[in-house]
DNA sequence: TATGAATGAGCGTTCATTCAT
DNA sequence: CATGAATGAACGCTCATTCAT
């Protein structure tokens, strides 16, 4: 018990606001400076002048670089976990709540690519920084949770397959989604087609859709 | 595995040979540095010290880091191309032929976590040394048109539905391979299993080749 | 060993107590700090956190680091004279007093090593700090006085040599033990031997003693 | 067996003597700084810019300050040890023979305070430099074995005491020589007098000389 | 009396690269 | 063909200290 027990007494105060806003201020900056340089072409310096603040700040608030990079990543996933929550897409139609997640997915990761961006920094890096966050479990289960409760609803309206399992389903959702985005660049060069369209988008969801649809649904004969 | 490699076949002397042993010695621990630690993370120092070689030999025989990360993607896709162009899968029976790529692909990018890493990395860079590179286009159609070749087979024999894109197909089937390997550390923590494991693996497998059988299948009536 | 100390005796309110119980608290810790690390090595931040304060309280309470140390040469020059003031030998019994001097400064030195190394770092900075100190001469003399003391009994008892000054007794004694633990680590790695097993420090003290009483007694003749 | 294999093959070239100098000329540099700043205060900067070299270069001769400091004192112990080897002196007139050496050793103290500074600098880090240096053993006996010739020639000439350590007698010298000139200032402002004139270091030495030899003579009946 | 926030300068070290032969 | 020497800029981080209540 040290001499710093009177915080948040008199309710937060003037300078305690200006610090929050300051620590955020740089947490934005980071996320933004990581998602386009990745962590090590990522320097603090390029960070604090974006936040227009300074290196040392960043000491200050986050202790190091690498701390501030896990709080970036705390960031996006909570991001994505309260949109995902938004959604809330009602089970008991559940071709179209598939569809509203299917929908969902794409559109988050390309209206997001520095969430994807910052995924493949962290996969780079074998995942130490999640696995040091402590929090790593919370944000999880939410989407593999809400294509199962789908899923029972469309079994039990005998709309879709009854032995599927909601996280491969999901698995074959978030990679449609993800490669598209992730992969945009290479693919581009790659194909020689421009992706980023919205045609080629519209067309690649329909595609998606289509096939995910396809996938669960209950009538057809095993495929193979 | 030194630079006495001999590999001074037709007609080169034994100086041209040495050379080029050193430049694919260099070229070997670059492809390794760059896979693991991405384009800054990767430095001249750490390529040149697992080639047991020395940085000035970078510049020697590439001229800059960039222009050797260059040849770096240039021989990933390379080996790739030469190792699709093996497969070469009887279109004449096209559900087993789809099957055949749909595992090498789920194989190669399993096997060849670097080839993953490698483009993740080049993405991060926007594409910008693949269109440095001046062969972008060499290797690109291979995969695409292979699956087209099985469609197209597919689609006369009965089997497939006559209204798809063979690249969005083969986008389906690389997405699902991709992201699997790509994602493997933030998967695993956010999943709360493991991914690599030989079940895990060969469950992946089955799910994502019975979905595309589902998908390009001919009898099915409209997803939707 | 927080700041409730209570040293709050003669007059001194509470909150004066508490203030000079951290005062003193972050004196003790930075003995410890700049003992441990020198001046330069030992920073702000160490002390603080030592003292389980705050950097901060440093600059309220000394000012600066440069008076911080000052304080801290102060404190362990008052505390050795204060123990040198207690032992106090029977200067009438001139050989029992200087083994009982001898004793104990190779004793103090040696149970003291936070002393010999911050005047090791006072002399690395040219005694800077000492002569800002103010308080310089204030505990000078008085180990050499007690030898003077102790050497002039002798004379007149018949037993030491009339011819010697005291301040030279005096430094060969300081010399003996201070290097004796000021060089302990160099030393062990020059000689090959531990010289802080309790046989060689009883050998040391044993030699010293002998060489002091050989050098001021009075029936040699001329040792050249 | 790398490409590095043709050193040293048509003799030191101009390039290498370059080199060799500016290797040289930063160990010269830094043996200044450490001794006048300490370890931690001595910063590469200091002495990359007394050596008018660069930063850089120091890690390019050297790898790290650390190993930059062992090497100053490798060096500082080396040129010690070839001043000792080169003094000599007679052991057959053990008397003069040891004078010279209480003479050499308290000159040679003095007129190298920074020995002396750089010793109480590692001794400050508990000798983890000394440690690392792999030679700590190399120079160490010759002062203990001159001083342990002339007193086993002195004690066959009848002049010495049969019981005595030459490593007592050893250490009795270097604490008088080693504190003279370590502990100058605080000494100077302790005792309030000037240490550093001629007649001071000569009375000092003229102590010293005469309380050795009578701790070694043997006519003498036992001290205590 | 007491303290969280903020700071510019400097730290040891590594970066990709060029020089000179 | 090959390489040891050299370099300026940037890196992540820590320094002692002051600001503003």
């Amino acid at each position: 018990m040290t001499q710093s027990d009177k915080k948040a007494v008199r309710g937060t105060g003037v300078r305690e606001a200006a610090a929050q806003a300051g620590r955020e201020n740089i947490l934005r900056a980071a996320t933004k400076v990581f998602a386009r340089y990745g962590y090590d072409g990522g320097s603090v310096e390029k960070i604090s002048k974006l936040a227009k603040s300074h290196d040392r700040m960043i000491y200050y608030y986050f202790g190091s670089k690498e701390n501030l990079f896990i709080a970036v990543l705390e960031g996006i996933y909570q991001r994505m976990d309260e949109a995902e929550a938004k959604v809330a897409p009602d089970a008991s139609t559940p071709v179209a709540a598939l569809k509203t997640v299917i929908r969902f997915k794409l559109d988050y990761y390309r209206r997001n690519p520095d969430f994807v961006t910052l995924l493949n920094t962290e996969n780079l890096h074998k995942g130490r920084h999640v696995s040091k966050s402590g929090r790593q479990g919370e944000y999880s289960s939410h989407a593999v949770d809400i294509i199962a409760k789908i899923l029972a609803s469309g079994v039990e309206q005998g709309l879709f397959r009854p032995d599927l399992k909601a996280r491969d389903v999901f698995l074959l959702i978030a990679s449609a989604a993800y490669f598209y985005t992730s992969n945009r660049y290479t693919l581009s060069a790659f194909l020689g087609e421009e992706l980023d369209t919205p045609e080629a988008v519209q067309n690649w969801e329909a595609f998606v859709t289509d096939s995910v649809l396809r996938t669960v649904r209950a009538d057809a004969r095993p495929a193979i």
